[in-house]
DNA sequence: ACCGCACCCTGAGCGC
DNA sequence: TGCGCTCAGGGTGCGG
């Protein structure tokens, strides 16, 4: 599900619940490689320590714990963190769901694929990490927060300069759009929003890097932050998975451009969009509005 | 260094 | 109703 926006949407919705609030109990599931650091040995650094800042770097979002200590958290495409208090048909599978009335679901109880469980001492709402495919990571890390895919990470993709991006695809010869999914060049951008931008910019998907020209990656930066920005405005995009901590659904997918809208008109000239797979991923774009 | 591919896991949707 | 198939917004590690 999560790229930058849904993770920024999360971090902020998040903060409120998990910051200044001591843990006095953490549950999990079984190990698995969900778990970069073992359940048991997880439980026993959260317990008793209090988080004080929930910062985000790409799509991964790293809490600080008074302890010193860190944790890092990853969604992976189906990850799910909100509070106990939540009630929200899309956590429920959809058979589950259909079988309630409007409003019937009060609450959520955690199930096999809810992995992470902390519970606090002042009895509030409980923090809850699911993740249906497992695709997510959980890590316990240093006093440095040191972690090699943090490491990895190139610039935040709210902050790249155009120069940057110009430099940094001139021996590129794969197509831009995998380009603005390499987590190492610009870090938080998804399949959704790599569609997006490059539809914003008039570039097509499938267009070496190198052969984008410097104005052309100044537009693309520039439609990058724009489609960023804006989806965290409109709460992130729930296409499938995404719900926010409070349960709600963001509404960027009501503005989608190109994303997933295979065979229907481009919104600008009325050209079916048409759909590419580019490095094993769908890429949707507009003949017309793209070159 | 770069590039393509297999793989981790589960569920939804589709055609039959 | 059920079966088999394809697809899904992410990231890593491998071999060429």
């Amino acid at each position: 599900m999560p790229e930058l926006p849904e993770v920024e949407v999360t971090r902020r919705r998040i903060a409120p619940v998990l910051l200044g609030r001591r843990i006095a109990r953490v549950n999990t599931t079984r190990p698995s490689y969900f778990f970069l650091t073992p359940p048991g040995k997880l439980r026993s650094a959260l317990v008793g320590t209090t988080s004080t800042e929930i910062v985000r770097h790409g799509k991964y979002l790293v809490a600080r714990l008074d302890s010193g200590a860190g944790l890092l958290l990853h969604l992976g495409m189906t990850g799910q963190l909100f509070t106990s208090d939540v009630h929200s048909p899309r956590l429920l599978r959809k058979t589950a769901r259909a079988a309630l009335a409007p409003g019937e679901q009060r609450g959520f109880q955690p199930d096999a694929h809810t992995h992470l469980m902390l519970e606090f001492d002042d009895g509030g709402p409980s923090l809850y990490f699911r993740d249906v495919r497992k695709f997510g990571k959980v890590r316990l890390l240093n006093e440095k927060l040191a972690d090699p895919r943090l490491d990895r990470l190139g610039t935040d993709a709210l902050a790249i300069e155009p120069a940057e991006l110009y430099e940094r695809t001139r021996d590129r010869k794969v197509p831009i759009k995998s380009v603005l999914l390499d987590q190492a060049v610009l870090a938080g951008v998804g399949n959704i929003y790599a569609d997006e931008a490059l539809y914003l910019a008039g570039v097509r998907p499938a267009r070496a890097a190198r052969r984008v020209t410097r104005e052309e990656c100044a537009a693309l930066v520039r439609a990058v932050k724009r489609v960023l920005g804006r989806a965290i405005e409109a709460g992130g995009s729930s296409i499938s998975d995404f719900v926010g901590p409070d349960g709600s659904d963001g509404h960027y997918q009501d503005e989608r451009w190109v994303y997933s809208r295979t065979g229907e008109r481009c919104r600008r000239c009325a050209t079916p969009i048409r759909r590419l797979v580019i490095g094993q991923r769908s890429a949707h774009f507009c003949p017309q509005c793209q070159k």
